[in-house]
DNA sequence: CTGAAAGCGCTTACAG
DNA sequence: CTGAAAGCGCTTACAG
């Protein structure tokens, strides 16, 4: 419990405080036998340097405060995982926190990252107001995912997701489905309002009536796509596809599906968005909108240790693409699949 | 980024450094105008105190250590929620850091804490020998959850997994099942050796003998589940049902079945352990051993604040049981079944 | 109830 | 190449 300190490592070596402080952190040449006896020193008193000390000296903490919805998302764990991969090479230590998909939460998670004076923040797809994060930009630099938000001091990246929404709905459509339900994200969510705008955009391309009773929305979490299936069936317009804003409520969906006895893709097409790494594992693998989630973590940090240079972040959000595997099918018997799904409502 | 310290409160409000922090701790009376007059600098001021500067006058942090393998699984995320959640309640921040399934890593991370000085570690499901661990807590209390590890300064919590190796078990051997393949952990991890001596014990009980082309090493992820079950039919020793050694595994392996076209559970029956909230939302739902994964965070960290309130750690594990979905099913043709999966091997 | 002062453990000009 | 000293921003006995 009695910690060394650079004092004691000092002393044992024969040196200054400076001196260890400088082989500490390579931050000057030092005679190479003095090096050595400090090394000595520092591994025999099993010394390791308080962070606190260190960071009250220098103003920078090598700590990035990391905001998410929760830290048992599939979703956010992957774009942790990708901001973990990068700021690891750097040196810098991620902070992670959970708004709990509310900005109260979301709020005091960023006053205690900032208290503990990270160098820098990332909200990863949060719903805090714009007019608050722009003052927290004045404080230190952030990076904002999922959303575009134009102030100093902060970078935003996020993927097309009204070209998602597109791609997801055409690919229906291509299929010969006509009946394409749609389950929603939240409707604070600026990348969930995208992928709605995009689905409409397809369907009004293709000379198909939007029809709002086989649109309800979700929480993009499992059980909100299983109650959004339950909904839709209850509500007895006829569907024979149905376009989730999100991978985990297409499986939630799915869940709702099977319990009516409905199958995935015989009577009904399923399509997702994110991409996670479990739709490939999800039965029957799930056709999905890719956006690279850990690599939008990656670029995030990229973007933020630029800022944190107080170099331009120069990076750019990678494009969605459609990855078609088992859940969508061609529609072959349309009539007979789109009245047993009304049946079964 | 001209940050405002604790000093230009007090001149604002008018009173000494020493009364602002009293009031900002609330660990002294103060008189009731000076409080509001530091209270409205505070507000006015957008005051922020220091962590680093506190945590080197208090020598605490407020903050716990936390290590996992992998910030994007779904297993620690579960274990990282439990352990947010009570920690949040009690005004310590948890800093998560992932060990990537090697004691280099996980060591680093400690590492990495100690410096920031956490209040203590909680070391989730780890593989750092029993050693290293007990010269940390030599440090700083720490609690370790999947092991039983006996040393000063370190709590234990961990789940009777082989009790709940044995329940997966019986329950195919109570559907008639005989030849039942076993999808383990790795060999290092405590938990995963003693889910294959309860699978073994149980065989041993039904009088069924244990057939080591049966049993077929993974990694605890849903890609190592799916190999595992390619061996498996390579294999070509007939099988009716599988116990995997937690859910991910459950998962690809069923990826794998569904490739040869073998559906569960008609043609095999699978057994996960773990019950991960995703679980019930697998198609079909998965029958599994249940330990509460969020639960032991929260015992976890319930330990762990006792130990820093240098009281005895008085939590107990939860017991395992096992959860009957729809992966399961009484052995009806079993020569059928049998020599098809054969076949298809 | 309140303030002056010492101290926490580092880093970093500064002088040599 | 090296050391003495000041300073980072708090907290907390201590004295009143």
């Amino acid at each position: 419990m009695n910690r060394s300190t650079i004092s004691d490592v000092a002393r044992k070596a024969g040196v200054s405080e400076s001196t260890v402080s400088r082989v500490l952190n390579g931050t000057a040449r030092v005679a190479a036998t003095k090096q050595r006896a400090v090394e000595l020193a520092i591994r025999e008193m099993g010394f390791q340097p308080n962070a606190f000390a260190r960071g009250l000296a220098t103003g920078r903490s090598n700590a990035i405060g990391v905001v998410t919805q929760a830290i048992d998302s599939p979703f956010y764990g992957e774009g942790m995982h990708g901001i973990e991969r990068t700021l690891q090479a750097s040196g810098y230590t991620p902070i992670f926190m959970s708004g709990h998909w509310n900005s109260d939460d979301e709020e005091r998670c960023i006053r205690e990252l900032i208290q503990r004076r990270v160098d820098g923040l990332i909200l990863f797809a949060g719903r805090l107001g714009a007019a608050r994060i722009a003052e927290f930009a004045q404080q230190l630099p952030v990076v904002v995912t999922g959303r575009t938000l134009d102030a100093p001091g902060v970078f935003s990246l996020s993927v097309d997701d009204e070209a998602g929404g597109r791609l997801a709905t055409e690919h229906l459509i291509d299929l010969g489905h006509r009946r394409i339900a749609f389950i929603a994200g939240p409707r604070d969510h600026p990348d969930a309002q995208a992928r709605l705008k995009g689905y409409r955009s397809a369907l009004d391309h293709a000379g198909i009536t939007y029809l709002p009773a086989l649109v309800t929305p979700g929480d993009f979490r499992e059980e909100g796509g299983r109650l959004a299936g339950e909904r839709l069936l209850a509500m007895g317009e006829p569907f024979t596809a149905v376009f989730c804003a999100n991978d985990q409520m297409a499986f939630g969906l799915q869940l709702a599906l099977h319990h009516r006895g409905l199958r995935v893709p015989d009577d009904i097409s399923v399509v997702g968005f994110d991409d996670l790494s479990t739709a490939a594992y999800f039965l029957p693998p799930l056709t999905t909108v890719r956006q690279p989630v850990d690599q939008m973590g990656d670029l995030s940090a990229q973007a933020l240790l630029m800022m944190i240079d107080k170099r331009d972040p120069a990076v750019r959000a990678p494009s969605v693409s459609l990855v078609v595997r088992e859940s969508t099918r061609k529609i072959s018997l349309a009539g007979a699949r789109a009245s047993r799904s009304n049946r079964a409502a």
